[in-house]
DNA sequence: TCAAAAGTGTTCCTTCTACACCCATGT
DNA sequence: ACATGGGTGTAGAAGGAACACTTTTGA
């Protein structure tokens, strides 16, 4: 963990390819965002690159489970972008990563700082658009994926996944149709399992069906038909 | 152009940021995607590096330019991916690139040809898998941006547009549906010019009222709420 | 007058939205 | 008994899918 640390920092070296991750994981169903504090250009993202036979999607998962700890429950590339700042042929991919609050961790790096959301104020340039839309991508796939399900424990209440949604879109959602969207999906499963806690009814708790549900996907029906693999990413 | 063009070939040099381009364009109203045949490598896509001081986005644009002899209508970033092939610290940045067919041609490179979307076959698995995933994008994106608006000339009839949608689809769509949803969508603009042109009826010529349309794009309702700038590529 | 493409409405069904009360529990 | 969060149904609106005939022109 120590050699790859050195090869973590872009701080000293000027790679070919760097990788900027931003790390997500809820806690206590608040969006939290993972990011370096402190360095000398104030509030940073996690960078890192890839090794030599390594592919980017393998790196970017190796770099952010070195600094949190674990291995993310997924990983999204965003964007490529070959910036004023990177310029020399050089570019930085930027990935989102999301983690569950429950993993066991490992040893995480002591400079990985989690900060809610809403809050992390980033003074780089590129770092802050990198992480403006990461943000905007994931609020968005909350709309149409499962990716909800790399967030939340294993065993969660419906009360538990509809806060989730409500920070992470930053509004609330009718209970009623919130619930009956979700089960009618049929993604989620129904335990016999309760929690109970608190003087009140004690809530049942779900698990997530599949881990991703391709038929959550986009593509409006009209469009739909001749459908084999077509998602990864899309939006 | 000639001194780019020694750029543009990645025959022989090693580049650390190679771009994959994927042009497509209509013809009579069918997809055809843009390629160089009879290469040392059999049927390949067209490739190329960024300048020393030049944006990714911006490369894509010039190269992409080049070869077909003006610059696209549209263009958009798709995967960036570090293969086996593609080792040592080097990786192939992938863009879609949509073309009129009708705009005024500079000098395209001799080596570009031009096949029907749905039978160009690709040797190089790199190159198979950027140019499948970018028609899936491609086809993708039809069903809720505009998309489609790159691919037409600046006048056109329903029923071009609609076997435009139908021939990138690969299915037909109901005309009175078709034609409802895109003039409820108000995005079309019906102009006083008629297309007479056969012996039969003449149709109403119409233009798109903006470049792109963001009240098209995804996300459901009840998970809109506080949008801004919300899209960039989406899916 | 015929062939060929343009153009046009309605019904049904599904899905989304808004909305308010009872239930099971711990203290 | 009361406070707390868990759990449920319905009516109205909107949007999507299926479906067939008339119109205008050139030859």
């Amino acid at each position: 963990m120590a050699e790859s640390h050195t090869a973590t920092t872009d701080d000293h070296v000027s790679p070919h390819v760097t990788l900027i991750l931003v790390p997500f994981r809820l806690s206590d169903f608040v969006l939290q965002a993972g990011h370096r504090a402190n360095t000398p250009f104030g509030t940073t993202l996690i960078t890192g690159n890839p090794g030599v036979h390594e592919s980017l999607d393998d790196a970017a998962r190796r770099i952010v489970g070195q600094w949190v700890g674990h291995e993310p429950q997924y990983t999204e590339q965003l964007y490529t972008l070959g910036t004023d700042r990177i310029a020399r042929r050089e570019v930085a991919v930027s990935y989102i990563a999301l983690f569950r609050e429950d993993a066991r961790s490992g040893t995480p790096d002591a400079r990985l700082h989690w900060s809610p959301a809403s809050q992390l104020e980033i003074s780089d340039d590129v770092h802050r658009m990198v992480f403006d839309y990461a943000l905007v991508r994931l609020k968005a796939k909350m709309g149409y994926t499962n990716i909800a399900y790399h967030l939340l424990p294993p065993l969660f209440t419906l009360s538990e996944l509809q806060r989730t949604y409500e920070h992470v879109l930053g509004h609330q959602v009718d209970k009623r149709n919130f619930r009956r969207r979700m089960t009618a999906a049929g993604t989620l499963v129904k335990t016999h399992q309760m929690r109970r806690e608190g003087s009140h009814r004690p809530a049942a708790m779900y698990r997530f069906a599949t881990q991703d549900d391709p038929a959550a996907y986009l593509t409006p029906s009209w469009a739909a038909a001749s459908y084999a693999t077509a998602n990864d990413d899309d939006d």
